[in-house]
DNA sequence: CGGTGAAGCCTTAGGGCTTCACCGGTGCGCTAAT
């Protein structure tokens, strides 16, 4: 039987699924042949397939690094719906006693399917009870958070690569709906895949209308949101950019409020409320979203900017996954930009580097990050953020065993080139948040923004984003074939990088250590900034 | 870092202006108190 006929015929009798895309074939079949694999691909197409068929096809069990533990939840609950064999989770949420059951019927091989949080990854006692396991696939679902938390937030996400080493490197499959170029190399780099496949497939949305309104005054704002919210079709989410405001909102529009200050028990209200159209909308944060399968979104609206295209993408992503119309609308006032910068800038924290980078030089022999974490006077987020830089300036080595020992260097210097990757970090948020006000602010065609921003190309403007609507975008279309997104180019100042976009007047590059940069082309002809290389 | 909004000022009541403190997101795991 071949391999597509033996995924399928899984995929039928297991989980009484009747067909398989080619891309999600394409992806099975690139694990089952013992390649590593990064699948991006949109929610809703199945992407938990992925893992889930040729798991049964290899031997040994599936460990699944999942960010949420009630993702986790939903996912064992969806593999227990079906014929598929059991699935287990490991996290603090669960009394011991049901973990140490999870354990145990993994550790039997009655369990197929384990799924925890990166956190896990840090305990030594985890490490040695999967090293018994002997996971023969590992699977980083919502792999997006790998860049988006490992450099701050969750700095154990960072540290996955490790414990997939320290596994012996069963394949890996990281899964995401929503990656940009950066983020999918951070992904590349971080887990250590090998030479991986990549399978990334269409981007586009074609249901969703795109469009801008823009603000000076924020009591406009405000008004126009509240106008436009109260005469669109429901149901619809809203996305603010502080708790505060998600409140405020929520109270004018007779809305629901959601962010993660809010009491457990009040954020499962209305999420299950949401998805049982019990309540029509929802003004959230950020924390809203993950794990909202709800077909019937009609608008996804942001009264501020989010911190990124790719944040942005993924959060409109939210609506019309029923294929019918939907509204994707930004409210837009540029001194919106400024919050997303102060979220989006880390401080960087040298006494706790070279405090890091001094204990390591003193422990006998290797340590491992547990131990680290435990002779440094830091939280465990600082901590591990702190080996993470000083693992980037590639002063810390691994020596296998899952321990790290410190090249004899200077903590003065190590604190220095520490400094160095973290400015040069800043500076790629920093861009980021650029191109989320080049969105916001261009007169050519969104959806060929968006597109181009995750490397896809559209070749006519696309008619049904607001700047069709109004007959600019087809203006600013490039009338000759110069600076085509992906020619590799070179800048004096910000050195080497590849083109992401293309305007009549304007072109868009990805530099490897400046992040993004727009230039003007008359400017770029005649002082001749950008070479091809 | 930079925007917001309350308090204070000026001047002679009603509002307009400046100043300045304050605040701004995302989850896990664990421990201690109840």
């Amino acid at each position: 039987m071949s391999r597509h006929d033996e995924l399928r015929r899984t995929a039928r009798d297991t989980f009484g699924w009747a067909e398989l895309r080619d891309d999600q074939l394409t992806a099975m079949a690139a694990l089952l042949d013992g390649h590593d694999v990064l699948a991006v691909m949109p929610t809703g197409s199945g992407k938990s397939a992925i893992y889930q068929i040729p798991a049964l096809l290899m031997d040994g069990p599936t460990l699944v690094v999942s960010p949420l533990t009630a993702l986790q939840r939903d996912q064992v609950g969806q593999i227990e719906d079906s014929d598929a064999p059991d699935a287990v989770a490991v996290n603090s949420a669960q009394p011991a006693r049901t973990t140490n059951k999870a354990w145990d019927a993994v550790t039997r091989g009655d369990a197929e399917y384990l799924f925890l949080a990166p956190e896990q990854l840090a305990k030594d006692e985890v490490l040695e009870q999967l090293d018994e396991i002997r996971p023969s696939l590992f699977v980083v679902d919502e792999a997006h958070c790998v860049s988006a938390w490992g450099h701050d937030f969750r700095p154990d996400y960072l540290r996955l690569g490790h414990a997939i080493e320290r596994l012996g490197h069963p394949r890996v499959l990281a899964l995401t709906a929503t990656a940009g170029g950066p983020v999918r190399d951070d992904i590349v780099e971080h887990l250590g895949l090998r030479d991986p496949v990549r399978v990334v497939s269409g981007f586009d949305r074609p249901n969703l209308h795109l469009s801008v309104h823009r603000a000076t005054i924020e009591e406009d704002k405000r008004a126009a949101l509240l106008q436009w919210v109260r005469d669109a079709e429901k149901p619809g989410l809203v996305y603010a950019a502080t708790r505060k405001d998600s409140e405020r909102y929520a109270e004018e529009l007779g809305a629901a409020a959601y962010h993660a200050g809010m009491k457990a028990a009040d954020r499962k209200r209305v999420h299950e409320d949401f998805l049982a159209d019990r309540v029509d909308v929802v003004v959230a944060t950020s924390a809203f979203g993950m794990g909202i399968d709800k077909p019937n979104v009609r608008f996804v609206v942001h009264a501020s900017v989010p911190e990124s295209v790719d944040s942005y993408y993924q959060q409109i992503g939210r609506a019309g996954r029923d294929g019918e119309r939907a509204d994707a609308l930004l409210f837009y006032r540029p001194e919106d930009l400024s919050l997303q910068k102060f979220l989006t800038a880390r401080r960087f924290d040298d006494e706790g580097i070279a405090e890091l980078a001094e204990s390591l030089r003193e422990q006998d022999g290797p340590a491992s990050p547990q131990e680290i974490d435990g002779e440094v006077d830091q939280s465990h987020r600082r901590a591990m953020n702190n080996l993470n830089l000083l693992e980037q300036t590639g002063l810390v080595e691994e020596t296998g065993q899952g321990k790290f020992s410190y090249a004899d260097t200077d903590p003065e210097e190590a604190t220095e080139r520490a400094a160095e990757v973290s400015e040069q970090r800043k500076k790629l948020d920093r861009s980021r948040v650029e191109v989320m006000r080049e969105y916001a602010e261009t007169s050519a065609c969104r959806r060929q923004f968006l597109l181009g921003y995750f490397g896809e190309t559209l070749d006519e403007p696309c008619g049904f984003c607001d700047t069709c609507d109004a007959g600019t975008a087809a203006e600013l279309t490039p009338s000759d074939g110069e600076f085509q997104p992906g020619t590799s180019v070179r800048h004096a100042e910000w050195g080497t990088g590849q083109v992401v976009r293309r305007e009549a007047e304007k072109v868009t590059v990805l530099f490897d250590k400046a992040g993004y940069r727009s230039l003007s082309l008359p400017a770029v002809r005649e002082k001749h900034l950008l070479t091809e290389e």
